[in-house]
DNA sequence: CGCGGGTTTGATGATGCTCAAGCCCGGTGG
DNA sequence: CCACCGGGCTTGAGCATCATCAAACCCGCG
């Protein structure tokens, strides 16, 4: 169950976890399920949970006035999903997160994170996460402003190909700000320069 | 000269400097003068620097195929200017941060930024730093993927307006992802919608 | 068999881009 | 003092890209 958050405190951090460290992460981390279409957060609700992926996927979109859903972020195993802002600021959020396959989780309470301050390991763990974050953020938003929908499409191919395999396509055209007619045009294309070449 | 930084730490921490520790950051911040048009970073080197702004403007673009550039971050007084993927993992950079007015910044390098790792007061002001980071970064995001030209404009107006004070529409129009001719439409729609009102 | 979710296709139109020209304004130098 | 220049902004015409709307298709599943 926790065999995957402790790989990725590992992976992320030079110290070590003592046991009682292992036990405190243990007491406060708290499995959930969250099935198919089950909300995590919805819109105006202050996000209670940080909530690490154990399986599963999960996406975080907004729904604009005309009711349609446009795609922040996609989640699957071993990342975080919750909205940051309204996790640490406990303020409401303005995204809706849900399950789109069934998901294990272990979520995290604002309060109980506190308490893992103490916790060298996960401080660097943070540090990481943080960092990480901002570098994909910098990247997508480059993407975003100076490249066509086909190049966008392209570099997420080659960034996050699991993508393509878990979620369905009119998920990754609005994660990639464009309509499934013009993803779906877009393959099309791709597919006739391949045959080209 | 190193007011702004010290009331920068001093907004974003709880824990209050010493006198050991206000030396050692005065020790390792450099004070730069940065010209007008002179580069703080150019696309293919290694980010040197981590940047604080006292007084000035920069910005930081991609130039892409056809010679065009992108504006990814426009910067001014108490921001950081430098490019944070390149910085911590030391690697080649892909865009360029210059100096749009002439500009003071306080410098820090790699090296000297983890012996400030020993300040609790700096280690706050750092968390703090990458959470409001990954707060606009999400914020702009969704704006990039789901408002159209108008309404991206009408929330930088709002949330930053210095902005455009500052930096000249054509630049501004590419931080939002569109030509300066647009922009300069828009902006003639929104006065004649005003005219109305 | 029929239904639901997802994808594809076509026709049409809006939005925003490109290219080209002209304007405005604050220097700079003759 | 004026002419000219460069940088920035605006405007227009034509065009490419992408969105919208509507219909059809595909396929797994009850």
């Amino acid at each position: 169950m926790y065999d995957s958050l402790f790989t990725y405190i590992k992976d992320r951090s030079k110290t070590p976890l003592s046991e009682k460290e292992v036990e405190l992460i243990k007491s406060v981390f708290i499995p959930k399920k969250i099935r198919k279409k089950q909300y995590l957060l919805q819109a105006g609700e202050v996000c209670k949970y940080s909530a690490f992926i154990i399986k599963g996927a999960m996406r975080q979109y907004r729904v604009d006035e005309k009711g349609l859903e446009h795609i922040i972020r996609l989640n699957l195993e071993t990342w975080w999903a919750g909205d940051r802002e309204s996790f640490t600021m406990q303020v409401p959020s303005a995204y809706n997160i849900d399950a789109w396959e069934d998901t294990d989780v272990l979520t995290l309470t604002k309060t109980d994170s506190e308490t893992l301050n103490s916790i060298p390991a996960w401080v660097e763990t943070r540090i990481r996460m943080d960092e990480n974050y901002s570098f994909a953020s910098q990247k997508r938003m480059n993407a975003s402003i100076s490249l066509t929908a086909e190049q966008r499409y392209a570099e997420l191919q080659q960034q996050y190909p699991e993508f393509l395999l878990r979620f369905p396509q009119h998920l990754i055209a609005s994660y990639l700000g464009m309509t499934k007619e013009t993803l779906s045009r877009i393959r099309k294309q791709i597919v006739k320069k391949q045959m080209v070449s």
